[in-house]
DNA sequence: AGCATAAACGGACTTTACCCCGCTTAGTAT
DNA sequence: ATACTAAGCGGGGTAAAGTCCGTTTATGCT
């Protein structure tokens, strides 16, 4: 008469068929990216067909097609996450919190760049927030760099949430604005521009 | 032989039956909205039947679903223009860049907290962009005061759209996330953040 | 091994946004 | 007035997202 060992918190792991469907389906998914154009491409019939499943499974998995952008990106977003929690500084810890956030600021820039096709389609009109505020991950980080500069009388989970927008409301701009147009400097610009709002807010 | 009154850049104004139908269709609209609970009860069917009118005039009109909020949210949001551009200070023009800055975010927070429904059912998926970046008005008014501010060393267009992002990301969050819970304070502590934000931002 | 049960599966079904294209009509030039 | 034309109209058609529910299967317990 055990208690169940993952006691009431967790609500019971996955089970093996589907942890295996899923990493099945997403790889399908990237090869189906891959050959065709587009993400709009990628529908969720055919993914579902092309990986040999039914189409229940592949919403059971994903809840919906945002999800599966989500979850691609969330992936491809391990090893980001490691640099940040146990890379080299300025990244990872060990340096200044003022340079962590801006290191911080430049690398995840960097990153959806790279992945802009996917951050788009991770969006989502119906299911409820967009994008940028979603990422809790970003803003868990960067509460807790902005905890470490003990900046005084500020309202600290506010500010955090301020900042995870500013950082990817111009990537989410120009990802969707101009998606082509002149590329290169972009990623320098909105660096700089970062690292500018930091110095400011933090008082550098 | 004179040329068209609309030299080439105006695409030519809506022809009056057009209006006509576009007015009408945003009226029913809102009665529909008014008397059933919820935004997604409006669907393009229904409310092509509703107003008498063929669903393919409904696109025609509006493009998208999300079209239709849109223009729902831009018609509300005449008043509110003008009061920025010619109401009374410190929203309106005469008071000193900052504090009208300050005032601006608190008149766009009330606002949007007001017609959160819409602006939710405004965001869109598919369509490029997604919402707090898009409002070219608010990026505007801001990119324009932040001139007069003189900053030194700025970028001015990026600066302007981050702080447009790092006003509408809590928003955006606070909308799609509780929806309801507490719902009061929330208003004043977004407020005082962006207050405290533009202190810092612009050296208060 | 055998059993109980909660989770997963599949795929038909429903709903809805959005497209298409032949017909009608407002605006305009003669 | 008349004729011309581009814009607007209607509503059936399509495709894709998301739901439902009866069936199958992994997993933990005895």
């Amino acid at each position: 008469m055990e208690r169940p060992l993952l006691p009431l918190g967790a609500p019971r792991a996955e089970r093996a068929d589907a942890a295996r469907n899923r990493r099945h389906l997403l790889a399908t998914a990237r090869t189906m990216l891959a050959e065709q154009g587009g993400a709009d491409c990628l529908t969720m019939d055919a993914l579902a067909e092309r990986a040999g499943l039914g189409k229940g499974t592949v919403f059971r998995r994903f809840g919906t097609r945002a999800g599966i952008f989500q979850a691609l990106l969330d992936d491809d977003e391990q090893a980001f996450q490691q640099q940040v929690m146990a890379g080299p500084p300025p990244l990872g810890p060990g340096a200044a919190p003022l340079d962590r956030l801006i290191a911080y600021g430049r690398a995840r820039i960097a990153f959806l760049l790279d992945h802009r096709e996917m951050a788009r389609a991770a969006l989502d009109g119906s299911l409820p927030v967009p994008a940028g505020t979603e990422t809790p991950l970003s803003r868990t980080h960067i509460r807790m760099l902005l905890g470490q500069l003990r900046l005084d009388g500020v309202d600290l989970p506010m500010l955090a949430l301020q900042l995870t927008a500013a950082l990817d409301g111009p990537l989410l701009f120009y990802l969707s604005n101009s998606d082509l147009t002149e590329s290169t400097d972009i990623q320098k610009r909105m660096t700089r521009a970062w690292e500018d709002l930091i110095q400011r807010v933090c008082g550098g």
